[in-house]
Order: structure tokens, then sequence, then C-alpha cells
DNA sequence: TCCTAATCAGAGTATTTTATCTTATTTAAA
DNA sequence: TTTAAATAAGATAAAATACTCTGATTAGGA
């Protein structure tokens, strides 16, 4: 099982993390970003093509086509990926799973759990993708470098 | 989608939850629970079963049988039941979905999500159901009371 | 021009999770 | 002692998610 977001949603953020150590512009293709980030091959595929037709990535086809943003790394954070692919619910869902859960309508743990979610939304909607690679590319990170 | 935890674990923490506003012993049909709670009736029979053997409750079949809390409330907590139910995964998986992701090898987001995290397993492993069960019955609270 | 390496698109399959059905067993109360 | 109200347990169904296959299209390069 997955924690915070889908199998497609975390390999979305994994795939587009990675073009975004890329130059702009430069294509990258299924092929590298499968092998590479070990996802399978259709699979990615797939999800790439709706993070097309979002608009957050372009696509060409042929003979050293490819995947690349659309949009300086400036403009995309984690939480546009994260929305097109599961939805806002992150934002809203109560922890325990209760449907009428709010301020007025609290579950027991409702208020920390409340803060906590907002700091994450805050790390996932406040950074960008060219901070993210920034981070990537200082000495210390090691799980995805080109 | 659920969020952090599977469906069956948010059913699991909502039932003991309500078992924990009982005084203790008190037998609590699933009949009950699954009209307060709005869970489907056979669902939550097998989520109930599975925590009776694990022996976080006790059953009693028959005529004015049910179930309730194995141990006092102080001696269980949220995390008590996630464990059993989801596993211990909680505690260590990546955000962004990446297996090998640690602090030596971190992902862009590690440190925080690392952060958060922790806070949240604070949150379900450092209280118990007495202390959720007092918190329910203060008066702003009314998701889940008698 | 023709071949090959790509994505595109949609259908199809597999797996996991969630939910239901059915029958058996137990037990308190009438 | 009978009956009704419970849980136990295994089988099955439905839904959601994850993944695969295949054929079409596109475009660069020999």
């Amino acid at each position: 099982m997955s924690l915070l977001f889908s199998r497609q949603c975390e390999y979305a953020l994994q795939a587009v993390s990675y073009l975004a150590l890329h130059p702009r512009g430069r294509l990258v293709s299924i092929r590298e970003l499968t092998k590479r980030l070990k996802i399978p091959y259709h699979f990615l595929g797939k999800i790439l093509q709706g993070l097309v037709q979002k608009r957050i990535l372009i696509s060409h086809k042929g003979h050293s086509g490819g995947f690349a943003l659309a949009l300086p790394p400036e403009d995309i954070s984690f939480y546009d990926i994260i929305k097109t692919i599961d939805g806002t619910q992150f934002k809203h869902q109560c922890a325990m799973g209760f449907s009428e859960c709010s301020s007025e309508s609290p579950c027991a743990i409702h208020d920390q759990w409340e803060k906590s979610r907002n700091e994450l939304y805050k790390l996932f909607s406040g950074r960008n993708l060219a901070e993210m690679a920034n981070a990537m590319n200082k000495p210390g990170y090691r799980t995805l470098k080109l």
C-alpha cells in the first residue's frame, strides 16, 4: 500500500523530478525514465500521457522524441502534479476516515492532524521544481541524479 | 482513495474509539457499531474478528454478545491498531515512493517529510484510548459520542 | 524513400482492496 | 427446551488500482 499518494502519483512525482534535472526543453524518453526509476514501461507511458493532456508536460513523437516540462520548473509544484492525479482530497480528508469531520465537528485527532497536513501541504505546494532540482544537486543528495 | 491508512484501518480506529467511550467490559454489537459508524456490516465483522485474534479486543457470541476492549484503554494506542492492520510501513515509507530513500540517500523532500511523519507517529503512538475518549467527551467534540 | 525508434491511444489483464453472502456455531432469554 | 440474536469463518463478488499488450501514428536519419 502506498501512503500519502497513489502509485501513479508517486511515479509522476519521480518522473517530473527527473525531468526537472535536465536543461529546459531537453526531451527524455520513456525508456530512459523507466530504466532510471524502475517504473513499468507502459504504465509510465500512460501516466505521462495524462500529464501531457493536462499541459504539465510536452511530448514529441518519433525518433529521438520524448517528454519535457511544459513550463519553466519555477512554475510547477509537486501539488500541481498531485492534484491532477489524486485530486484535492489531500487538503481536506480526515485521518480516521470520518466524512463529516471538520473543525465544527472534529474527530479525536482533528486539530493535530490538520496541523501536520497543512505543513505537508505547504511542503508540496510551496516549493517549485527548480528548488527541488537545486536541492537534489547538492552533495548530500543521491537518490536522483543525472 | 484513503489517505494515510487503508479503509479497513480507518474503520478499526473508528470502532475502537467508539468502544473506548463505553465503560470497561461493556459489550457492543456489530449491529450497533455499523449503524452508528455507517460501516458495512460484514466488513466490520471481519475487521473486528482480526482484532480479537490479535488480542486487542474480546468478543462474546450469542444473545447480547458483542465486542469490547481486551485491555484498559490506557494501554492501547492508535498505533497498536494501525500496525496490526496496515503494518509498520508508516514509520519508514518515502512520500515519493522511492524504496531506497533514507537519510543517507534522501529524496528531495526527505527531511521535511520525516519531520511531519515523526510528529504523526507521536500523535498515533503517544496518546492512549483513554485520553482520546476524554477528548471526545469535551463539549467541542461531536463526531463520536454515545 | 524506407526503416526504425519513439509516443499515442485504447483495450485488455492481473492484483489488491473492499464488500457481501451463506452457513455454522454459540448463548442468553423467553 | 426452544427461539432469537449474536459472532465465526469461508467463499464469492464487485470495485479500484496497477500493470500489459497491441496496433496506429509520427518523425528523424540512413
